[in-house]
DNA sequence: TCGTTTACTTACAATGCTGTAAGTAGCAGG
DNA sequence: CCTGCTACTTACAGCATTGTAAGTAAACGA
């Protein structure tokens, strides 16, 4: 039951490409991958993923076993690369007091490759909770750094602890925001045809946090903010 | 994500019920809505719709011709709905000088209702790009109105525009982070038990923004901060 | 050279979804 | 009561997609 049916553009016939197991599987993610940032988690079909690759599709069944086996692998070896890339980034001692460099380095960490677009399908899909180690504790590790050169600046005490680690979840936060509707805001804000205005905003950013961070003591801001708050607030 | 709940509220055999078109549509309108926001665009199966207003499948494509057609519809009038919200919200004269009021119901009309998580959904599929006049220049609108109000307290200049501009921009973008991307970058911060977390950060956010917009002239600060970068460690 | 393993193929089954065809019934106006 | 309109129904066609069955050939060691 061979004959007929030269399926594609690929291999003549009779010549059968063998790849070793792990080539094979690195190719199949990297197709994946590709597709899964392209077009979201639902759009991924076997047969485009087999086609880019130059394979038929139940090749891709015999790696990872079904659909959701290559799903899961490509997530995992996903995060795995951003986690790394991020914890490279930031551990990076070439310049470590200049916090605009560090933050632009995350900024090109997260939107370059379209991670920030991945992490927010499988955020949108419910798939992020489904490898709850991934990004474990990044946040808190960078916030650690963060107020340690703080304190150290005498800028702040250990109860700003949270002040801290606030600005660097903000930081995070516009991160993954600017990857994903980043145009649009900037569309909405009318400075669309402005094709440096994302890199200004990132600097205006930048400029913003760490003035924050080098301001005086947290504390005495944020009780004069609630005092100055109550104060507004109290026809309720 | 396959739920299909048999819902089947239809009423029992022989009765068939006739509602005008107008209602039906909305009707289905509502619960495609409910799936969209649940699951994502290409979640969304008409005999689940159909299944939750209690009618068959074809009934959808009598109403809207086809599942694009309902696509179209549902994303239409959800991205009117919002921009409705946010302008009346904001346009709201009952405390009009309260930014961190004003903050907060931007918040809720984005995050309370899923708004943010569609819209995300929609930019990351493509399709926000259809309707291109859709949130049409409401962060412009908003920036507008905010530094008015800052020339008028005295606290910028016509120059310094493009501040405010960026400060809207960066509520906007960390509005919709935080609504997509909120409870992950929590976790990683250490603080997922904390319930009350996220009123935290968003209170502290606002704070943060009025602080800024509230501070002496935009102009200077920016000038101090380019230099202190400059000169990397300078504490002034 | 033979034999085993396994990366891969073709063919097909099974399922689920959109969209169509044709008919039914509720509600309006005469 | 009758008649037209149309909001709906059931049945089905068509198609795409995942997964299975069985077989083939490439690499590798004996």
């Amino acid at each position: 039951m061979r004959v007929s049916s030269p399926v594609s553009t690929r291999s003549r016939k009779g010549t059968r490409r063998r790849r070793p197991a792990e080539e094979a599987q690195r190719a199949i993610l990297d197709a994946a991958e590709q597709r899964l940032l392209a077009a979201g988690p639902d759009a991924l079909r076997l047969q485009d993923v087999a086609a880019d690759v130059g394979v038929s599709h139940p090749a891709i069944l015999h790696h990872f076993g079904s659909r959701e086996g290559l799903m899961q692998a490509v997530t995992a070896r996903a995060l795995a690369t951003l986690e790394a890339d991020l914890v490279r980034r930031l551990a990076d001692p070439t310049d470590d007091v200049d916090g605009a460099a560090l933050l632009d380095r995350v900024f090109e960490t997260l939107g370059d490759r379209g991670h920030a677009r991945l992490v927010a399908w499988l955020v949108l899909t419910g798939l992020g909770d489904v490898p709850p180690a991934a990004g474990v504790r990044v946040v808190r590790a960078v916030a650690d750094l963060v107020h340690a050169r703080r304190i150290a600046a005498g800028r702040a005490t250990k109860a700003d602890f949270e002040d801290s680690l606030f600005t660097i979840m903000l930081a995070a936060t516009a991160l993954f925001g600017d990857a994903i509707v980043g145009p649009q805001v900037r569309a909405s804000a009318g400075l669309a045809q402005d094709r440096d205005a994302d890199q200004r905003f990132r600097l205006w950013l930048a400029e913003l946090l760490i003035h924050h961070l080098d301001r005086e003591s947290p504390a005495e801001a944020h009780a004069r903010g609630k005092k100055a708050r109550a104060l507004r607030t109290v026809r309720r």
